[in-house]
DNA sequence: TTAAAATCCGAACAATGTTTGGAATTATAG
DNA sequence: CTATAATTCCAAACATTGTTCGGATTTTAA
């Protein structure tokens, strides 16, 4: 029982992380370099390595917490909307997500070391994904429920799984583009969304 | 009249942008480096900075190319097509590019550096996404078609740049997820994209 | 042929991620 | 309480990166 010395070694670990999402945000991932890192939290760069194997765990475990975040943030909807309500929302919840923290964003989708789903068992590609927690998780339930109380129709060819991977790529392309390509773009674009979404729920529904 | 000293120079400009191209596509972005690539040509890193002014500038300069071969792809599409089944095609073709070239597309709207936006002018950057020989622009001119043809229905708040823009994102977060974390997903998520692409078009014919 | 310009490269510089060796501190054992 | 072990921390060094500098070599212009 050495609770005294684990704590500190966890609080420590978490002013690392705390310090890095900050230089994130604030100058870019490219600014975030391991004596910058030790500087603002008054160590060494070689200390470092005491509580990270690597740079990259250090920003593994930043696009953690964006994950978590992330899931918080689509999770925060009420769910006692009807199903294509809450479908509605929890896409929006995304994108405001990625609108307000670009930098969160990107870095999980973009700058994150690709993990390894090559050699990994597509038992645990699946399981990732869909975990208690996670954000597509959130994403399959909410659909499951849609499809349990008849709103969501089911074709041949495009059930559960295909309809949660179009209602990401429908969200992830907005949220993509407008935190890249479409960054500072002037138009408003919150009404294309709309109608977007609009659409997408009008096509789950049925013919 | 210098045209033997010029022709020289532009041949080895585009050699060192090949060479660019093989190593991001074959060892990845992070595998670029101004000797591994000076290596490659026989030549030294110092000699490089004869023909680029930094490692950006060839970047941007891959990009560039990336961005006409895009434009390519979607170019050789049908144009005798009905409007509908034209932007279903070169929706499939901006898929399709981003499947066969995973490397060029992520370098081009990942990895670039991003066009500094924020301060040059609005035309500038509406000219820049609308110019011929963009892929932008030619979205923009196949859904102009469909409108004038009657077979997309403008309503308020819902015309041609939001048209075009749902358009791009539709495509664009399919071809953004599957190049990065759906990389290796094991299941045929191309009948899943048609639907999405059949009831997109569903979506812009009307009520 | 001579002067000027364009090419090309070895060497060096600053900054990066990481390793190493050991000093200081803290916990555990006898 | 003491001695031994484990943890924490850092200065220094290493390899690799993008880039600059000075000069040598080659090509063009006069």
């Amino acid at each position: 029982m050495e609770t005294k010395r684990t704590r500190r070694h966890l609080r420590t670990r978490q002013a690392i992380l705390d310090a890095a999402r900050v230089i994130i945000a604030e100058e870019g991932p490219a600014a975030l370099s391991m004596r910058a890192l030790a500087d603002r939290i008054d160590y060494s760069a070689a200390g470092l390595y005491e509580y990270f194997g690597s740079k990259e765990e250090i920003i593994a475990a930043v696009c953690a917490e964006g994950q978590q975040r992330l899931y918080a943030a689509m999770h925060a909807v009420d769910p006692g909307l009807p199903p294509a309500e809450h479908l509605h929302a929890i896409g929006l919840a995304y994108i405001r997500f990625a609108l307000e923290h670009p930098d969160y964003f990107l870095l999980m989708f973009t700058t994150a070391p690709p993990p390894n789903q090559a050699d990994a068992p597509s038992a645990a590609v699946h399981d990732a994904l869909h975990g208690e927690g996670s954000a597509y998780g959130l994403l399959v339930q909410t659909i499951q429920r849609g499809i349990d109380a008849g709103a969501f129709l089911v074709r041949p060819g495009f059930g559960l799984d295909e309809m949660a991977y179009a209602a990401w790529t429908l969200v992830h392309g907005i949220a993509m583009l407008r935190t890249t390509a479409l960054r500072h773009y002037p138009l408003d674009l919150a009404a294309a969304d709309e109608q977007v979404l609009h659409n997408f729920k009008r096509g789950l529904q049925g013919t």
